[in-house]
DNA sequence: TAAACTGTATTACGCGGATAATACAGTTTG
DNA sequence: CAAACTGTATTATCCGCGTAATACAGTTTA
């Protein structure tokens, strides 16, 4: 079963989509493995505090993108394949890189400037994860 | 006057936001300085393609925030002192690198991966601005 | 078998983002 | 001065996201 533990939702962007893009990220991350069960869509629901309907839009997307099985009376599961982990990873560190790296070439910032960003970055929030 | 040549709209968050983002952005590149004019509601929207009231609502986010000052009849101008534009520049950076970092560490990559990425992705936007 | 779970579908409602059509007041400019 | 621009405000409408309340069909499980 499939842990929603490190969800943290944020009103930037529709529930649906961050329940998609949790999923994708923990496929890439190898947390979340082929075969293992999602949670029932009310189960999710009163979980997240959010509707049936809204977990039903994201399971049902991630569906026809072949990433989960669902069946009538049926618990549904984790059907991606490792072909289509493998490119989920390099597709969702792409969109991120890229959208990334635009914003900062539009304020003028040097490559070093970037990479020193988010070095530093990546230090601190390894320190904050230290005394968790 | 401010151009708005680089603005590349998107449909992944409200266009009033992203007309915000874009006049910060450029005044953390330096790019737009202070003392220039913004170009007006009806001009913007008709560049823009979009509602007069959705440039109105970002003009007037940015003149609560200080960024602008619009009067009646008057042209509205950029009014953010050296003060401001210092901290626009190190809170924009801030949240896209907090959020670039977080995202990648959901995807379990290591520092180096996510260094690698961007300096690839650097490079392949530098070449592609060559082309232009 | 029967209860308790699953997935799936429908209808109605509220809210924010965006559109559309005006209107009014003030400033620039020919 | 008068026309053409500015900013500002109001009202109505549409759509996507999310909620709310059900209902039905199929599977698990005690």
């Amino acid at each position: 079963m499939i842990s929603f533990d490190r969800f943290i939702p944020s009103d930037s962007s529709p529930i649906y989509l961050q329940i998609i893009t949790y999923i994708k990220q923990g496929l890439a991350a190898g947390i979340i493995k082929p075969g293992e069960d999602v949670p029932s869509r009310r189960a999710l629901s009163a979980l997240l505090g959010v509707n049936p309907n809204t977990v039903q839009k994201a399971y049902h997307t991630l569906e026809e993108e072949g990433v989960i099985s669902s069946a009538q009376g049926a618990k549904s599961i984790i059907t991606a394949d490792d072909g289509l982990i493998r490119s989920l990873k390099g597709q969702l560190l792409d969109d991120l890189s890229e959208n990334y790296v635009i914003a900062l070439k539009h304020m003028n910032l040097s490559k070093e400037d970037a990479l020193a960003a988010v070095s530093r970055l990546w230090d601190e929030m390894s320190d904050k994860e230290e005394i968790q």
